[in-house]
DNA sequence: TTTAATTCCTACTATTTTAGTATGAATTAA
DNA sequence: TTAATTCATACTAAAATAGTAGGAATTAAA
């Protein structure tokens, strides 16, 4: 699992859409005006999320996204693996014939980032989007 | 905690100096041919491992590098946080006044973070260089 | 005393990744 | 018809990362 600011702002927008999420279609004009991201590169995000069945869109004018499920359904896992290409975990290659050190055996700390990376993704399996709005949600109501 | 290959690499020179460590000082060339990484660059790694008093170094021919303290008693977090500058974590600086938006508030994710900052390192408070390398020392008497 | 093997030090560079811009087409409510 | 939107793609700037280069200092051994 990769982490970056472009998984960070998925999650962030997808919470956002969770808060609003019965408002009818929120528009990404909207989302980069309150969490302080550009529109333009939430264009993109968002391409992918709907590409992974997480948000559903309305073009047009009025239109804009609306979740595909329910916040509790949704996994934060599932956020950052659509928009974030790759599961590579720091050149230690998943499939490779090779190991790591291009060598036949895998590099002595192989396992150790293997379980790194279950370990993270473990962790985002566990949190729901719902998770992170209970907090915020009485707020927008 | 940050992790790059710069951290690997330095969490596989050391394990390589564990299974090494009662042969006398190891010279990085060593060091780099089997583990395959370049030479020039593990120099660099070692002036940080040094400062960090986590091996020492014995100069001049047959010299080399020697663990400072044995592999029982060195976590894998001391070495990733030796050689990889920062502890940022995806732009929600730890320390800002504003929030991560530039914004007072954090962001609506900005505990999720946080959170997972804390597991990573967790795991590797938890996992000592001697775990690494108890499966592969009987090779090296 | 010379040589070769090493650590030490610092500056530079190439590559890759990431984040973000730019442009315009397609769609639709008003 | 217009304005607000999604959709699609190409480009670019900035930052981080990985690695190179060159040489000084130290020391064992020949």
């Amino acid at each position: 699992m990769k982490l970056t600011s472009k998984g960070r702002y998925a999650v962030m927008a997808m919470a956002d859409l969770a808060l609003f999420k019965n408002k009818g279609p929120i528009s990404l004009t909207d989302i980069a005006l309150r969490q302080n991201i550009s529109l333009a590169y939430l264009e993109q995000i968002f391409i992918k999320l709907k590409n992974k069945n997480l948000v559903k869109s309305v073009r047009g004018a009025k239109g804009g996204y609306i979740l595909e499920v329910s916040p509790e359904e949704i996994k934060i896992s599932n956020i950052i693996s659509a928009v974030d290409e790759e599961i590579k975990m720091l050149n230690c290659k998943k499939e490779s014939k090779k190991g790591c050190n291009n060598k036949l055996s895998k590099c002595i700390t192989h396992n150790l980032w293997d379980q790194l990376d279950q370990h993270i993704n473990d962790f985002f399996e566990k949190v729901k989007l719902q998770d992170l709005v209970k907090n915020n949600q009485n707020l927008n109501k």
